[in-house]
RNA sequence: GGUCGCAUAGUUCAGCUGGUUAGAACAUUCGGUUCACAUCCGAAAGGUCACAGGUUCGAGUCCUGUUGCGACCA
């Protein structure tokens, strides 16, 4: 291919996927040490990652693309370093979420319920809704270039993944870990089904607080309107609610032992509005004295506190309401309302009873379900859990003693926390989608649990027996998702090759209900942590903060950005703009100006490759092998070439502080401004000079190479693209560019990651001798701008350089072109003992630079100029005198010192130039 | 109520273990038909690093407190 097929702007809808196919026909997402294949080395290092699996049935949002661009950066950048690398890509069935969706499609276009299509039917449907769009997802997230080896392709309800639940849940139960009773748990009436803890979120709400009259016994059911209890009128305990209906359920009173206004009734007996039910009032500590009225309604059956309460007191439990939050059979008159209509009902009747008090407003938090928003009911109900305690303590221990770290580390705190405080596990859930609870009953209700179907009873033998009708927590089985998919239960050679994995990354939303959980299962099932580092990344908002949503329409569709600005960009944007575990404020505008990066290293590449195919067919010159000897590099050359190892050893350090977001932009800088701005321009010049042509183009090719393996983990497409053009131009030119190429291999993807090498002692004075010529060069361009000079005119130039007279000799003619001077009119001098006339003085350091700018040069502003300059050298000055006459000459680090003496140095030298001047 | 985080240029953010004149992108202003790129090039302007103390030779960075915002847990 030659130059004139290279589009003048990177085009990334024509690259994209025809890269993605030939990475994946190429087959470099699979580990290149496999297991399974014959010549395996078990001692060659894996580097594993198993994908946060998404819904199988959902739509690419930004949370994935976040997901993927740190996961492939992760990926790519350790396959290159040489890792068997292996990232296992997969879905997750999404229990609630997938069975709404289809139960919502049936309804609309059969209208037809699950109820009515029946269990095993609508299972069939919902497995037609996944190979109908399950593939989706996985495509989509292919676009973003996930190098993921989708031969290892996993789903939570496929038959491996099904089997290891089984033997998870067997094993669980064997051990006595799984157990099934009445609890009270999280009931979702919409859904009907029960949900976990982590499953409800709690918002403030405005609500309303009822305050009513417990009546005591004995007493008439009715006390007088006037209310003090005076010899016929009864007395009473006023309680304070926000859920009246739920008086329907209360079992007692309750009030602080210590407290003088109602300790009297401790021990008699209340009367239940308008069911006349007697309840005791009793005394616990719990209550508080300042909340409300002081007294407390206890409804076990409904209110975890009061359970609590209900469980030290030996209180009766009562439901008062059934699956769909209906008053049931325990609310007398009551029975058929739906809760919020009973609330109603019943406070009005008590209002005519003359048992109420008032209501006032009161800002309350409500437990909603994640899911669906409806308020959540707490009710008693037979559910299976997990005894999570001892898991929770090998989860605990495994991040305090350091086997699994966390990044950012902050999030330890948050996580011990969490695991100190939890409470079993509810894992049954009313739903058909999912895995069903491997646990069977017969006639006389004896319990089967095993991990084959069984035929009979395990006690007594009864061929009649039904399964459990409930399926296990969705994150049940994504908990096993390390293993599982790896082969767990069995011990398959990729589960003994590539088991525990390497690192987990997602986002801290999910901290505890997946990642805790990833631990907990896999300490418990294989003994083992399940992957060493967990790396969180954030929420992503839009750009004002405001977090994204449907209902505020903010959301950022991450397929129309990649349509507009390219996958590469995108990816730049998501990973330079975050740092590990903070929210990112994501802007279409960000997202262009990184497509403009991808554009700009494109181009940069047709440069290079320009510049290979351009020695190929003409005469070198003198220019042959031999004459590459190091020393005639040029101080461009040197120093390009010393930032690049800069680079790379700031980049190595980057990564494994997990600095990913500092290490992109360091990468950005680099080739935007050193390589491009700067060393390009230069290595123009160069390349006129025969002596210096093949060398220029050596130096550009290598440096844009290294420049391409250091960015491509960030931006896949655009650097294999260019990497591509880059070694055939290479190959193609074997007198240009020697054996450059030679041990490149097909593809970018599978190149070696630049090496950190140690400092050979040149860098630091050839990086100083170039930062020179930036600022002098910087100088005159800002001077020119200043005087309005016209950028295409030439102009001359005197410059006094003192000691660095034969640096400057060197680079005249790089900053003549840099510059925009005459190179026939620059004059480099040791000194000059009257300066020139007609002329605006520049002081770079201790370097005098004059312009003769004829008719451009105004005494007056001249003279303010300098003497503004003059006032910011004499400030520091100022300011280095201070330091160094502080104690700071004796406490700091001797070369931090002499590094402050120097400046000093200069800038006294600076300032003496400029007076000079101003004479 | 508990825990954690954030506060740096007009805006969005970097600034890792304390050590140049606190950086970038976008926006703004001025100037550009430079043979890789106008998705570009050059130049400029823009900051009491929330506030108050403290530690230190030295604090945007560490400590304490205050204010404001946010998240998670209860």
């Amino acid at each position: 291919m030659t130059k004139q097929e290279l589009p003048k702007a990177y085009d990334f809808k024509s690259t994209e996927s025809r890269i993605y196919a030939m990475w994946e026909a190429g087959k470099y997402f699979k580990p290149h040490n496999d297991p399974n294949n014959a010549d395996f080395d078990p001692n060659v290092k894996p580097f594993v990652l198993t994908i946060p699996p998404p819904n199988v049935t959902g739509e690419l949002h930004i949370g994935h693309a976040m997901f993927v661009s740190v996961e492939d950066l992760m990926v790519r950048y350790h396959r290159m370093k040489g890792y068997s690398t292996l990232w296992v890509p997969g879905t997750d069935h999404a229990g609630i979420a997938t069975q709404l969706m289809v139960e919502r499609d049936l309804l609309k276009n059969e209208e037809i319920t699950r109820e009515e299509l029946g269990r095993e039917a609508f299972i069939k449907r919902t497995w037609d809704w996944k190979h109908k769009y399950g593939g989706m997802i996985t495509n989509q997230i292919r676009r973003l270039g996930a190098s993921c080896d989708w031969d290892r392709e996993r789903f939570t309800l496929d038959d491996g993944l099904s089997r290891a639940v089984r033997e998870a849940f067997v094993r669980l139960f064997e051990k006595g870990l799984i157990y099934r009773g009445p609890r009270l748990i999280n009931w979702s009436p919409g859904l009907k089904t029960a949900v976990s803890d982590l499953e409800v979120e709690y918002s403030d709400e405005e609500a309303k607080l009822y305050y009513f009259k417990y009546m005591i016994k004995p007493s008439p059911l009715r006390p007088s309107p006037s209310g003090r209890g005076d010899g016929g009128e009864g007395e009473f305990i006023p309680v304070a609610t926000i859920r009246p209906e739920t008086i329907l359920g209360d079992t007692a009173v309750a009030v602080h032992p210590e407290d003088e206004r109602f300790k009297k009734f401790i021990g008699k007996t209340a009367i239940v509005p308008m069911l006349g039910r007697e309840i005791p009032v009793i005394a616990d500590e719990y209550v508080s004295m300042e909340f409300g009225t002081g007294a407390l309604k206890i409804t076990p059956g409904h209110d975890p506190n009061d359970y609590a309460i209900a469980q030290r007191h030996n209180l009766p439990i009562i439901s008062m309401l059934d699956k769909e939050a209906k008053v049931n059979e325990n609310g007398g008159k009551y029975q058929g309302l739906d809760r919020f209509e009973a609330r109603k009902q019943l406070w009005a009747e008590m209002k005519e009873a003359g048992l109420v008090i008032k209501e006032e407003k009161y800002m309350t938090t409500i437990p909603r379900s994640q899911r669906g928003g409806e308020i959540v009911e707490p009710m008693i109900s037979e559910q299976w859990f997990v005894k999570i305690d001892p898991l929770a303590e090998a989860g605990l221990a495994a991040v305090k003693d350091g086997r699994i770290k966390i990044v950012p580390e902050r999030f330890e705190k948050t996580y011990y926390n969490w695991l100190e405080n939890i409470k079993d596990w509810c894992i049954s859930r009313q739903l058909w989608w999912g895995h069903r609870i491997p646990v069977w009953y017969c006639h006389e209700n004896h319990m089967t649990v095993t991990r084959e179907d069984p035929k009979q009873c395990a006690t007594c033998g009864s061929k009649e027996i039904r399964q459990d009708d409930d399926v296990l927590d969705t994150w049940f089985s994504s908990g096993l998702w390390p293993f599982s998919t790896l082969g767990w239960p069995e011990e398959t050679p990729d589960y003994k090759y590539f088991y525990p994995t390497s690192y987990m990354e997602t986002g801290y939303d999910i901290l505890f209900f997946w990642v805790a959980r990833m631990i907990m299962s896999g300490l418990e099932y294989t003994g083992q942590i399940p992957f060493h580092t967990v790396y969180l990344h954030g929420t992503i908002r839009d750009e004002f903060g405001q977090r994204m949503s449907k209902t505020k329409g903010n959301g950022i569709d991450p397929l129309i950005i990649m349509d507009e600005f390219g996958t590469d960009a995108l990816r730049f944007t998501l990973l330079v703009g975050s740092t590990p575990g903070n929210d990112i404020n994501l802007s279409v505008k960000k997202v262009e100006a990184n497509r403009n990066f991808a554009n700009k290293l494109w181009n940069a590449g047709r440069f290079v490759i320009n510049a290979i195919e351009g020695i190929r067919d003409q005469e070198l010159g003198i220019s042959s092998p031999n004459s590459l000897i190091p020393n005639s590099y040029t101080l461009a050359d040197s120093w390009i070439w010393a930032r690049l190892q800069q680079l790379i050893r700031d980049v190595e350090r980057q990564f494994q502080n997990f600095q990913y977001g500092q290490a992109g932009q360091q990468i950005y800088d680099f080739i935007w401004s050193d390589f491009a701005d700067w060393y390009v321009e230069i290595a123009k010049g160069q390349m006129q000079n025969a002596e210096s042509r093949k060398q220029t183009v050596e130096t550009l090719a290598r440096v844009f190479d290294m420049s391409l393996r250091l960015l491509h983990p960030f931006t896949p497409f655009v650097t294999e693209e260019i990497w591509g053009h880059l070694r055939s131009a290479i190959l193609e030119s074997p007198r240009a560019a020697s054996d450059l190429a030679k041990d490149w291999p097909n593809a970018l993807i599978v190149a070696k990651f630049p090496e950190p090498r140690d400092l050979e002692g040149w860098e630091e004075e050839k990086i100083a001798d170039f930062a020179l010529i930036q600022e002098i060069v910087r100088s005159i361009r800002n001077l020119r701008s200043e005087k309005n000079v016209a950028p295409s005119k030439k102009i001359a130039a005197f410059i006094v350089a003192g000691d660095k007279t034969e640096l400057l000799n060197e680079q005249a003619n790089v900053i003549a072109s840099l510059a925009g001077l005459d190179q026939s009119q620059i004059s480099i001098l040791q000194s000059l003992k009257d300066k020139p006339k007609d002329s605006a003085a520049l002081i770079v350091g201790s370097i005098e630079i004059y312009l003769p700018l004829a008719g451009m040069v105004d005494l007056a502003n001249e003279k303010a100029r300098l003497e503004k300059e003059l006032k910011e050298a004499e400030s520091h000055i100022q300011r280095l005198e201070t330091l160094l006459g502080s104690d700071f000459a004796n406490k700091a680090p001797a070369a931090l010192i002499a590094k402050e003496r120097e400046k000093l140095a200069a800038y006294k030298d600076t300032a003496e130039k400029i007076k000079t001047q101003l004479k």
